[in-house]
DNA sequence: AGTATATGGTCAACCTACTTGACCATCAGG
DNA sequence: CCTGATGGTCAAGTAGGTTGACCATATACT
């Protein structure tokens, strides 16, 4: 017992450690691109926006914050020309937020540091190791929300 | 390339996603043993007082924070009951920063809240694949400090 | 149709965790 | 001893979130 939980620990600790490391790699990539003055919440967001866009609400529920955090999160990204808002069709109420041109060339920023970063991971453990981890991880939360958690 | 970027990319979702449902899993066990009013922050500042406490410097070393907040978060963990200040030995400018028996109670709650999201993993991954995360894991970033990282 | 209620969004005020900057006490090296 | 570096706290400012009030539009119910 003490030495199961110790190892479930140990376990536990090297994720967070992975977590923690991949979210400063992949930051820091997309700064080195030339996308300045992001911070990992606005990637978080930008998963959800990326295929047809999203309403601040859909957003909200997404980042596990209230609407209008999510409203500010979007005044931040427009300012900083990565998306914009446009009218929805079929609700007067609503509005689609999307992602401009600048929005996709930075989403591609990240998607190039994430594969950097994993394929650093693949140096350290090898082809079959790196496989069994994308069969694996994928299969323990599998809709779960990619969202900052603490 | 574009076939190995979103593979990189689903691998990085499902980490995440992992490690956010970890941290919100032991930090509902946590409160669900008792002990309330601690967010995650807190739990990675028990990781580093455990084992014969710390100095505050130390500690805003371990968070990735200003010396400062890490007084701070210690100014709570002390009004909680949770840990102490007691003068250093060896040192008269600084204090060592120990946990009580209450927050030795509280880290055990986390190693068993930990232990259960684990076992919940086992249960989904089946015995092998959970220790050949438990064997992968901890090589990708051996000495990795454990702490928020968005 | 007409009203009532629910929903999408924003504005405003407040809260909290963190930062920067100044400062004091103590240590360590000449 | 001085002198600079280090451990720690106090105070004030900042950033990102919250709660609460509000308007416009959509949806449901007679």
């Amino acid at each position: 017992m003490l030495v199961q939980n110790s190892e479930a620990m140990a376990l536990s600790a090297a994720l967070l450690a992975v977590a923690g490391d991949l979210t400063r790699r992949i930051h820091e990539g997309v700064a080195a691109r030339g996308f300045e003055g992001l911070r990992p919440a606005h990637g978080f967001a930008f998963t959800r926006l990326a295929p047809d866009g999203a309403t601040v609400t859909d957003l909200a529920a997404h980042l596990g914050v209230t609407k209008q955090a999510a409203s500010q999160l979007v005044d931040e990204l427009v300012r900083k020309g990565y998306a914009e808002r446009r009218p929805h069709p079929g609700d007067a109420r609503a509005r689609l937020v999307v992602l401009t041109e600048e929005g996709w060339a930075c989403t591609r920023a990240a998607e190039e540091a994430a594969a950097e970063a994993v394929r650093a991971w693949g140096e350290v453990l090898g082809e079959p190791e790196l496989r069994a981890l994308r069969a694996s991880l994928p299969r323990i939360v599998p809709g779960g929300p990619i969202r900052p958690a603490w």
